[in-house]
RNA sequence: GGAUAGAUGGCCGAGUGGCUUAAGGCGCAUGCUUGGAAAGCCUGUAAACGGUUCGCCCGUUUCGAGGGUUCGAAUCCCUCUCUAUCCGCCA
């Protein structure tokens, strides 16, 4: 949610932005619109409101000292349809302007580039060197199916397409990533959580996935309640409706959770393998900074993304988000993207993104820097710290060997119990 | 799922239609007192929205949420949510 207040004052500025995301800038002449027509409803009924009361403090005088009041009361009568009637009215104007409110995307910062698609994302960093293979490179799902570490038909029978059964030692590799990632993130200042993976929808309000993006969640029948996409819903809403003291800033959370996605609209892309599934493993990290410095926290936090990367020896690179690619929520996001030897490309392995205080007005998360200040609205940012199923997949592709086996990064043989080499067992 | 009791300010807690602009207490802050402290005393103590000559000013709203009755609702009526306890079920 934006500022009303700003958009108030910077109404061209914002429009521009606006545009920048490709979105429609009339938007906001609607909003300017419904706001000044809200006001003015304010005023009309606030004035008559202020009348009621001093008739009603004269007409308790009165009964107070037994006189007859009847002519204030029914002078009062009208008064009350009045405002009841300009209430309504406002009612209707304001439901309108939060509706208009809640579906206009975050503003960019200045830093991120204009460009219409994921084309035109800008390389920051790369990390490691494809490795060069002197056979055959397979794709994870093949040396999945071949070490029997997943089972994707069983699992078609059971829920579906995109469904997986991690089987034996995938089972015991996607334990150990987690472990692993959720160690490395503690040791990084990160307070481990374990969070609900159903949410109310004001939970889903609250981080932006809610009201435009209703068709990408599944929604349990019947309940207004849904099945979170990511641990982001549930660690930024842990205090919603809250102020935090300023010295208890920043806070930052990491948790492993099952995600789920519609994945409606991308029928034929990633059919195969761990890539896009409706459901997989995620451990999220999560802050809530003051905002002088959730600029230098979204450096931070991509770099504590690419760290799992380097530990694992896996090559990989950090892309900012252009214009055309970047998420509703956030003002800037960097994708940590890994090398996939099937695709011979990088693939998006984590997305860090500062939502400024566009969440923070949503679920409403404030601070205050002392206890005589006023409160203000913290900034929240979000990252994949990684996302479990492609982060197996890339240890699976780039530590193949020529005989079928996959060699372990060394980092995570201790959460395997010793096993160097994977191999069907 | 069934039954009962609840939901009031940072916290505790009073309040069954106008004398509550929410009593009282605790906590917190300023000051007085003191060599300093404790105790005592004084004063103050929310948020959102709107207006604004922008002043520490004015107005409106907020007693779990939403409707309703009324000239007027923390208070009466309806619906819902949540919490506690007990029963049932269950990992």
């Amino acid at each position: 949610m934006l500022d009303i207040k700003r958009i108030r004052q910077e109404t061209e500025d914002v429009k521009a932005r606006v545009a920048k995301r490709g979105d429609d800038a009339s938007v906001i002449d609607e909003i300017i619109n419904l706001d000044e027509k809200r006001r003015e409803l304010i005023q009309q009924t606030e004035a008559l409101k202020s009348k009621r009361n001093k008739a009603s403090e004269e007409i308790a005088q009165k009964k107070r000292n037994k006189e007859n009041a009847d002519d204030a009361i029914q002078a009062m009568r009208d008064v009350g349809e009045e405002i009841s009637a300009i209430d309504q009215q406002l009612n209707e104007t304001e439901a309108a302007f939060k509706d208009k409110m809640s579906r206009v995307a975050n503003l960019i910062h200045d830093d991120v580039p204009v460009g219409k698609d994921d084309t035109e994302n800008v390389e920051v960093r790369k990390t490691g060197t494809p490795r060069e293979f002197d056979f055959d490179v397979k794709a994870h799902w093949d040396i999945l199916d071949d070490l029997e570490m997943a089972d994707f038909e069983r699992a078609a029978r059971v829920s579906g397409a995109r469904f997986v059964f991690l089987t034996g030692e995938g089972a015991r590799l996607e334990r150990a990533l987690m472990n692993f990632m959720l160690d490395v993130h503690g040791k990084n200042g990160y307070r481990e959580m374990m969070t609900p993976q159903i949410v109310k929808s004001e939970a889903m309000f609250g981080t932006g996935q809610l009201p435009k993006f209703e068709e990408d969640l599944f929604k349990i029948d019947g309940e207004a309640m849904y099945t979170i996409p990511t641990s982001e819903v549930t660690l930024t809403n842990f205090h919603r409706e809250e102020t935090l003291s300023g010295d208890a800033l920043p806070k930052k959370f990491t948790a492993q959770t099952a995600c789920f996605r519609s994945e409606a609209g991308s029928a034929g892309r990633d059919t195969r393998g761990l890539i896009r599934l409706h459901q997989f493993n995620k451990v999220e990290m999560v802050r809530i900074e003051h905002p002088d410095h959730s600029w230098g926290a979204l450096e931070e936090m991509t770099e504590h993304a690419e760290n799992i990367l380097n530990l694992l020896e896996i090559p990989h690179r950090t892309v900012l988000l252009c214009t055309g690619d970047i998420g509703f929520g956030s003002a800037k996001t960097y994708d940590v993207e890994v090398w996939l030897p099937s695709y011979n490309d990088y693939k998006e392995i984590s997305s860090i993104s500062n939502m400024t205080d566009f969440q923070a007005r949503r679920a409403n998360i404030k601070f205050k820097q002392d206890k005589d200040a006023k409160p203000k609205f913290v900034h929240t940012l979000n990252g994949s710290g990684l996302a479990v199923g492609r982060t197996m997949a890339a240890i699976i592709e780039n530590y193949q060997n020529e005989d079928g086996t996959v060699t372990v990064p060394e980092v995570l043989v201790p959460y395997l119990g010793g096993t160097k080499v994977l191999k069907k067992l």
